[in-house]
DNA sequence: TTTCAATCGGACAATAAGAGTCTTATAATC
DNA sequence: GATTATAAGACTCTTATTGTCCGATTGAAA
């Protein structure tokens, strides 16, 4: 019952992205350093991110990721979904194939209340307000601060 | 992002001897079939639930699992972490060592409302009126219906 | 056109977790 | 003491997680 690590750096790679002027492009070293992960595991997400379209990458030697401007508007349950496919709190809210408990399971609607209640709050984070959230609050990073390669 | 089945299971039982009289002590076969799951695997679920104190076990030949009556009225929550630990929609949400990021990072208060929200729904789900709902809703068992061993 | 700096993509690996089985205790009743 | 329960721990099998490594591509600039 927990988000995996992906799909977390995920989240803080798209705020970071929303968070540059557009059309910027972020190369995939300064990605690593924003999201305080290992840059070659962020490759990984960073290609899943790509495949689902919410992030464009470049090749090349001016090449980078960038965040078009229609997924500025993005959320974090986007982003999250994009990693883990949807969110089921449970097995047995699989829209697909239906519980055979479901008619009278009394824990059944309450798991679908509880998926809605989390789902609704991410549907509600949206990225570039989020970018506009950490701009005000971050510190001004220290050089020489910690690094990840 | 997802339950395990044993906390599913859980549920499950907790919710059948919630519908039970006042001091019935069930079998675990008769628990397992209730929850529609291995019996050797509940044996693990249930001592979970026993060590929790959420459960009384009995041994020997009239035994079997008990609810005592305070925990009729335990919540959905509190069979979910008997089984899998306090809930944690993110690793940054771990109360004992705070994340770096916490200060600035407008995700993290994201994942704290976010698990609220699912945390509260759980919370209110509680077991003795769960298990009213369900026997006003469920069906009359088959004789000869699946059986799991 | 060569070189350089990027990402892409696949293979690999180490670890942990999940889901369950099996066997041997241990306990309580008859 | 025989029978019938659960307890507890060892074991297995599979999958997911969290990475790492490296060669292949790509694109721009010298």
């Amino acid at each position: 019952m927990q988000l995996t690590r992906a799909a977390d750096y995920a989240v803080r790679v798209m705020i970071h992205l929303a968070g540059l002027p557009p059309e910027t492009r972020a190369s995939r070293a300064e990605l690593a350093i924003a999201a305080e992960c290992p840059e070659q595991f962020l490759s990984k997400v960073l290609q899943s991110l790509a495949r689902a379209g919410l992030v464009l990458s470049h090749r090349g030697n001016t090449g980078g990721f960038e965040l078009p401007n229609i997924h500025r508007r993005a959320t974090m349950l986007d982003v999250v979904e994009a990693i883990e496919g949807p969110m089921r709190l449970n097995i047995c809210l699989n829209a697909d194939r239906a519980c055979s408990r479901e008619e009278w399971c009394p824990a059944h609607q309450v798991w679908v209340k509880a998926q809605t209640a989390a789902v609704q709050v991410l549907r509600g984070a949206i990225l570039s307000e989020l970018a506009e959230k950490a701009a005000a609050r971050k510190p001004i990073p220290l050089a020489g601060a910690p690094h990840w390669n």
